[in-house]
DNA sequence: TCTGGGGTCCTAGGACCC
DNA sequence: TCTGGGGTCCTAGGACCC
């Protein structure tokens, strides 16, 4: 049996675990550039503002109701997030960490020692709520589309308490009946439409599909594997996240500027602050980078069709997660994607084909200089960590400008402070 | 005026090899 | 000159997820 615990708005939940006056009002959370709508208090969704709506579209509606709208705050919503699942990884034998707010647990065999599963998930949640004061919804079923989608229907419906359990077929045809096709774990816009022309509108409908037919209009392979697991045969297994982190393979750091910029020194300031956070993220999970990829957007509601996004990208003879190289070879590139005259809004950098461990090649041939790296990154690592995200910075990531912020940065009008992870913004009591 | 930022998996097609 | 069946690796693009 697996279960899915999902955490309610988490964004939203994790402002409220530290501002009691949110907890009556309608809150949401903004994405970066403070652009759009990407976490609502179930108030702010009552009053039908829309997840991923652009701010400046609901404004009005927000004003109206005297809706607060909060900056995203990812460092308090990542510490948030590590206390949940290490308190679930202390509940069960094996968990993955399925994204910021939700985790997957294998309950296999674990009846023997919690008693009944949905008892047992009461108690999870409960205690999660306890120590971090984040609300959550818990669905357990023999497939994780299945537990998904029990996950689902607790969280609609408030007559079950935030858990459902679906340990029997006629529980799962329950279950079945009361999702829209739409709302099935692995159906999005296109395969919704299709299926909908089909006649076929709710996840029961779904599970009768026959193998053909969903291999024909599902994406072939993944399509047979989605109506297996409606149908209760597990298709996919659980990958264990080891040591609550989840080790990723790809690793991107992009990011809207938050104005138009076509000046090339700006653009680079951007790119190597992408380049340096990237290879932080490379060093927490232990990897090197093989491949590194640069892109340069202008803007997609400019003109339709959009216009092309340029990127460039290389393979290095060596992997590395070294801030100075990666920012040396992401300068490269942009001199290869960039071009005069062009108006640019949003930036990337990507890293990919990670080999493990670091820089230990380089040693081969110039060992001196890899101990230099290994102990200059650790520094730079540990300086940040102590005095907050960007506190040290690798010269060309700070930009052409004498300003302290560089002129692609954006707005954050509504932040909170990161009440757990920085010093001079910890919480103060009384 | 203002429109997010991450990720995953799969498939098809081309280049190249034996 | 024509004939064949495997393979692998890489890339681009599409669909989905939170």
């Amino acid at each position: 049996m697996y279960a899915l615990v999902d955490c309610n708005n988490f964004y939203v939940s994790c402002e409220r675990a530290f501002q009691p006056r949110l907890e009556t009002r309608p809150v949401v959370v903004l994405s970066n550039n403070d652009g759009c709508i990407v976490s609502r208090s179930a108030e702010a969704k009552a009053l039908g503002i829309p997840m991923g709506e652009p701010l400046f579209k609901v404004k009005p509606l927000m004003e109206q109701h005297g809706v607060v709208a909060l900056s995203s705050n990812y460092a308090l919503y990542g510490d948030m997030s590590h206390r949940v699942m290490s308190y679930l990884a202390s509940q069960a034998p094996e968990v993955e960490i399925y994204s910021i707010d939700e985790a997957f647990l294998s309950l296999h065999g674990m009846e023997r020692y919690h008693g009944p599963l949905d008892a047992y998930a009461r108690r999870i949640r409960t205690e999660v709520k306890r120590r971090t004061h984040i609300p959550t919804c818990i669905g357990l079923a023999p497939t994780k589309t299945l537990a998904k989608l029990a996950n689902r229907v607790a969280k609609k419906d408030p007559s079950l308490g935030g858990v459902l359990l679906l340990d029997s077929p006629e529980r799962r045809q329950w279950a079945l009946e009361r999702v829209a096709v739409e709302d099935v774990w692995g159906i999005g816009r296109q395969y919704a439409t299709k299926l909908h022309e089909m006649g076929i509108t709710t996840a029961a409908g779904l599970a009768r599909c026959s193998e053909a037919v969903a291999r024909k209009h599902l994406g072939g392979v993944v399509g047979a594997r989605l109506v297996r697991e409606l149908q209760g045969y597990p298709c996919h297994k659980l990958n264990p996240s080891e040591d609550g982190t989840l080790a990723r393979q790809t690793i991107a750091c992009t990011r809207t500027f938050g104005k138009p910029l076509s000046q090339f020194e700006d653009i680079l300031g951007a790119v190597a602050s992408f380049a340096s956070r990237a290879a932080e993220k490379l060093r927490r999970q232990e990897s090197a980078a093989s491949v590194l990829t640069v892109f340069l957007s202008q803007n997609r509601f400019d003109t339709t069709p959009p216009p092309h996004t340029r990127s460039a990208q290389v393979t290095l003879p060596v992997a590395s997660n070294d801030t100075t190289e990666l920012i040396r070879v992401a300068r490269a590139l942009l001199g290869r994607v960039w071009q005069p005259g062009t108006v640019y809004v949003k930036a990337g950098v990507v890293l990919d084909g990670f080999e493990k461990g670091g820089n230990e090649q380089l040693s081969l041939f110039a060992p001196d200089r890899h101990e230099r790296v290994e102990r200059l990154m650790q520094k730079l690592d540990s300086l940040n960590s102590r005095f907050g995200k960007g506190s040290v910075l690798v010269a060309t990531a700070l930009g052409s400008s004498t300003k302290h912020a560089g002129p692609w940065k954006g707005q954050q009008q509504h932040r909170t402070p990161a009440y757990t992870t920085k010093w001079n913004e910890l919480w103060e009591i009384g």
